[in-house]
DNA sequence: ATGCAAAATGCAAGCGCTTACATAATTGCT
DNA sequence: AGCAATTATGTAAGCGCTTGCATTTTGCAT
């Protein structure tokens, strides 16, 4: 009875259940390849030695690692987190294990997330969005490692797509506020320099405002980090203007949130006095009073089509096809029509 | 030109470089103890290779990882957003990564997950509270890995721990609450099976409640999950008794965002028709309207320090002595004193 | 009983890297 | 210039596992 000072392994199994680590191995991976009595026998050595099988030198001969890697832009606030968990509990139950890590939104800083996750063998790559530079997508494709975006989709791209389209959702929504009445808009939006999503929602409401028959001038715009914090900021440099604007389109429920304090702090009636919108449809948006309107995403669907497509084309060396998802408006107090005056 | 159909490896660049792998090796470990001409070389054929070392292999033949894993109960909600962030950030420092993953609560998870984040060669782990199985205690040490507890100070237990005392912090809220006036308190906490946080924090109140003399009949308790829908359901379910609780504390800021939500929903006032606090002072507890009375705890602080502690843990073979941190409670509207009647 | 196909198991070659240890190239002194 | 002491590099043995192929065992029909 010895105490291993270090992990019991392969060999140890092999050696107290009297077969050869090739059927210890068997028995783990595929237990019908191997008689029944064995088996047994194996498992109990297994079970008294606490053994278990090292993932590195599992993925070195397998060259496989059953796990997926993501990278998303930040864990800080919860705009990824449904998303994902759907993404992750789908994984979960196709054997995969989920790693993930953030860009804080920096280029390089995902290309080197990537690098690190392929370092660790990831079976397949789950990004956000499509702005990246190329080179990585050949990076990606050279060494054929199969990866999807989510939260944006885009037809014809270097990689496949699961998401929605922001444009249109914006577009949407642009014009419903519009429609109520307003034509002063104030957008607060996330810097949309690499970040498609930001890019192409900033460019709804201005297709919004067009198509309305409204001046370009009537937009004011203010670009800033996705924190609660900057979007009261933002909030009151936008309300600081001689004609402030009626309604505030706001890039995420985060900003939104961070607008709507600011409007408390300042006094001012939310939708009475100005109107507040947001993006995504996260729990927050239901929380903050008055509650946000905003543009749902279906992020648990999102997740789930992200992690099936994505197995699927690690398993099967597909090249995956991608789908593009319905988003809505959901329509809540803090959007109303302007003050008439 | 030969475009590599898998990753490029430590003998391709050896080869380019006209060198040994030990070489190229000790390039990318030990710089210094490589002559600047070699280096050159060497580095410009890890460029155009693009070679970025396999970390299975890597981890095999050093038998280190560099990396820390952490399990925490959940990532659903913001609790354990910032600590953990701080944890990351210092350990980024010091060139390690952290493997997060959760365990949703459930005790067989956690074990699970222990092993899986060993087995793919944790060199140290972080994990939250005390209370487990005390088998889990003896893996550890048995197979010698250096472990650390967040989120619990206790000074005799079986892993060295930061954090704070539960208990006392706790104890002191309840004590201002009841000093305030209020003699029935309503409690919503989270399930304190397994939950030393939890368990404590409840034990707090009851101290506070017979140290003040009070019977312990003045308060009623329930149970429930971490989940904002919960703290609204609770709520309502402490409101429908015949003489309602004129105060509410909640386990921590997530459930008393439900409360309060559940309230306005019922359209009492906070406080003046009753008092609600949470624990943790995460953003949520400022964003929402009237801000929540709540105890500050050092997140940052304390996952800055246990990542210094681990990270000396790992690297010295030391034991790691632990420590205390204080908290504080924050003040906000609402809490006040009950309606005099 | 006997022979043969099929099933079960064993053998051994890697997977890509690190690191003692051995060897070769430099350096500094005299 | 010559030798010892350094310093730089090469050699090769693993790390713990999977897997193709070889070998043994088993089950069955004859």
């Amino acid at each position: 009875m010895a105490k291993p000072r270090s992990a019991p392994t392969l060999d140890d199994v092999a050696k107290m259940a009297g077969v050869s680590t090739a059927t210890v191995s068997r028995c783990l991976n595929n237990p019908d390849r191997v008689v029944d009595a064995t088996r047994k026998r194996v498992l109990s050595a297994v079970d008294t030695l606490g053994y278990t099988p090292n993932f590195a030198a599992r993925v070195m001969a397998a060259k496989r690692s059953f796990t997926i890697g993501a990278i998303i832009p930040t864990m800080e606030n919860a705009i990824f987190a449904r998303g994902l968990q759907a993404f992750q509990e789908e994984l979960h139950q196709r054997g995969y294990t989920l790693l993930v890590s953030s860009s804080a939104y920096k280029p390089e800083i995902e290309e080197e997330q990537i690098r690190t996750l392929i370092a660790r063998g990831a079976d397949g790559l789950l990004l956000i969005g499509h702005d990246r530079d190329p080179k990585i997508y050949d990076f990606l494709a050279q060494r054929e490692i199969p990866a999807l975006v989510a939260w944006s989709y885009l037809s014809d791209s270097h990689l496949p797509s699961i998401g929605f389209d922001n444009r249109a959702a914006m577009f949407d929504l642009a014009d419903h506020v519009i429609g109520l009445g307003h034509s002063k808009l104030g957008v607060i939006s996330g810097h949309v320099d690499g970040n498609d999503r930001a890019r192409l929602r900033v460019q709804g409401i201005r297709d919004a405002i067009s198509g309305r028959g409204l001046e370009a001038s009537n937009l004011s715009l203010i670009e800033t980090p996705y924190e609660i914090e900057n979007g009261a900021k933002a909030f009151r440099k936008l309300m600081s203007a001689d004609t402030p604007p009626t309604a505030i389109l706001c890039g995420n429920d985060v900003l939104a949130a961070g607008a709507l304090r600011q409007a408390q702090e300042m006094g001012l009636d939310v939708p009475g006095d100005v109107s507040i919108t947001g993006f995504d449809d996260i729990e927050l948006a239901r929380i903050v009073s008055p509650a946000l309107t905003t543009v749902h995403v279906p992020h648990r669907e999102m997740g789930r089509k992200a992690a099936l497509q994505l197995v699927e084309m690690v398993e099967n060396q597909t090249a995956g096809a991608g789908e593009q998802l319905a988003t809505r408006i959901v329509n809540r107090p803090s959007l109303g029509r302007p003050a008439s005056g």
